[in-house]
DNA sequence: TAGCCATATGTAAATGTTTACATTTTTATC
DNA sequence: GATAAAAATGTAAACATTTACATATGGCTA
């Protein structure tokens, strides 16, 4: 592969020069500059990113850290950072890894390796001390839908406890009295405080949740109706289902249909995330949005400024995201005593 | 940020040294790889991937192009790929652009300045041409989702005609027989090749399709719709209908059944791709299942081997894949005469 | 035509590694 | 304890750039 050198050999002209071509700089003739730029073409030069990165200390990626990309939610998140980034024509790195501390720590160390100054990170397994302490080694970082008390400017997050809240409310504004959910198993914050918020809103107006009327499983369309099914095993009635997300909320729907049940008519069902998925079900699902994306380009730009060394206060950007209600047709006002 | 110099002066050694214990190098004393490491761990040592990739002349990434992430197609695709690089532990170097030749262009560019060796790209805008001239610069280069015949040893393709044949067979075994099509209005190769292969399998077995019964549009839910309405305006009947993409035919469904035709007992609808939406409608839709993950799989497989200069012989791996029928419940035997 | 400025070009150091080769140290053998 | 062999360590060049600084070139003015 052709070098610097020898375009400037064959052009007959420094190598100064040739790199003052191929970035446009400012004091080269016209002359030359068609010259050196034609043999560029002939020899088809690249100039290599690798070597301008280490002389001049600047990386031109924004890197990634997320679980992988076959969830929809992953892939909407690195969407977003990458919009940003091709903004500022930069190219996104990619470092996935199961949820364990250790790939995450990987995935980090990866992109801290190629010196990419400005990383979007999903963690939900290391320590909140260790990612202090990384930030402090790491000024563009940043954590998307994770909330740190010590390092709350750099933590672009979704308040998932009101979103539990906020579900909660839509129903019993619905009339409904009777309740199930449906959560995650997986050891995360996530599914926990939207569960809390949901059963703090019910306690707040007199209502009760059946602890047996929690069903967990896995995150997705298996795993909603298999919880589905042990919900409905317990023989107890309920007219309104809060789903942990919108997989496993249409898995449920379709195993109550299975046995009988007509969603919203007969029960309400309400999903978290508002996934592409959401909108493509039938019923349409009634969901929480998330707005992934959104939050996602804000916390590239954040880590830009932030890697620039720019001053940002935490209070004027919103780094805190409350979900959005979206009503579609999966509830409806429930007509039953 | 700490480098090998600082490392080597602390610890007392060469830097050649420390970067034999980096490196887990041969031939270094248990006594003095302690020593070091222990410096490299004080330090917050991290070992500099752009200047190791510039004195070493080889990538630990792994690029790949597509248009974007927010198509579950092409987020199924990037996995693919990202699934092998990790296996490789190479890290994913994502260049997205419209589809427009120039930005195919540029995306390839980045990668090649960043002297990534492996490439796994989807283009659609450049010529058969100029994908020849790129090819034969960079060995490690794949197309997928393309075929050109002078380099049929590097193209992953689909054979979009004949999953249209598929599709026509399986609504002639089901007793259809008068038809409709949704196909995209995009100016790229696909559609009309799982048309062409839809109606010529019609017209070997002795059936029409209605010019006025192929309607285009926008590939996705929208799109949908409105070909549906389309088609509904021109009052005249079919009982199957064959649609460009699952989003499509979701979209089209969501039509039908509003307009008072049952899905599948009055019209069956059969999409193609099979991405995660196809299971989570309802009805589940009949669709042609499109393998992008395990042809991404395979795409970089090749491109790791072709770098590596190995001869692939491409009559022996697969290159070309047909799509699988999934039968599922959008469509159904049709009783009418 | 000398002198001056602006513009264009060149020189060489620096970036952080790896690795072939050279040198030193350790271990084993007699 | 001398010697050889093996193991550990060090030296220095190479990788492909950018850029501060030095130098050369050309056009004006007086």
């Amino acid at each position: 592969m052709a070098t610097i050198k020898d375009v400037a050999r064959i052009a007959g002209v420094s190598v100064a020069t040739v790199s003052r071509v191929a970035n446009n700089g400012p004091k080269v003739s016209q002359k030359t500059k068609d010259k050196v730029a034609k043999i560029m073409l002939d020899l088809g030069y690249s100039p290599n990113a690798n070597a301008r990165a280490l002389v001049t200390q600047k990386s031109t990626t924004v890197g990634v850290v997320i679980p992988d990309l076959t969830d929809p939610f992953f892939a909407s998140l690195a969407n977003g950072v990458d919009k940003v980034a091709r903004q500022e024509s930069r190219q996104l790195l990619l470092s996935t890894g199961m949820v364990s501390a250790d790939s995450e720590r990987q995935a980090i160390n990866l992109l801290l390796e190629r010196r990419c100054d400005i990383m979007v990170v999903h963690s939900k397994k290391l320590s909140d001390d260790e990612l202090i302490t990384l930030s402090q080694k790491i000024p563009g970082l940043v954590f998307i839908d994770r909330y740190i008390e010590a390092i709350a400017e750099r933590c672009i997050w979704l308040d998932n406890t009101e979103g539990g809240k906020i579900a909660a409310r839509h129903l019993l504004a619905l009339n409904h009295t009777s309740f199930a959910c449906i959560s995650s198993q997986y050891q995360i914050e996530d599914p926990g405080l939207r569960l809390q918020g949901f059963q703090s809103e019910l306690d707040a107006s007199g209502h009760q949740l059946d602890p047996t009327l929690i069903q967990y499983g896995e995150p997705d369309l298996q795993g909603g109706e298999v919880a589905a099914q042990n919900l409905l095993a317990t023989g107890k009635p309920f007219s309104a289902l809060f789903v942990y997300n919108d997989a496993m909320a249409i898995g449920a729907i379709s195993t109550l249909e299975d046995n009988g049940f007509k969603v919203p008519s007969d029960i309400s069902v309400i999903g978290f995330d508002d996934v592409l998925l959401s909108r493509y079900s039938n019923p349409k699902l009634t969901t929480l949005n998330y707005p992934v994306e959104k939050m996602a380009m804000l916390a590239t730009k954040l880590a830009m400024k932030l890697a620039n060394d720019e001053f940002v206060n935490s209070n004027d950007t919103h780094h805190k995201h409350v979900p959005r209600l979206v009503k579609r047709e999966s509830t409806s006002f429930n007509k039953s005593l």
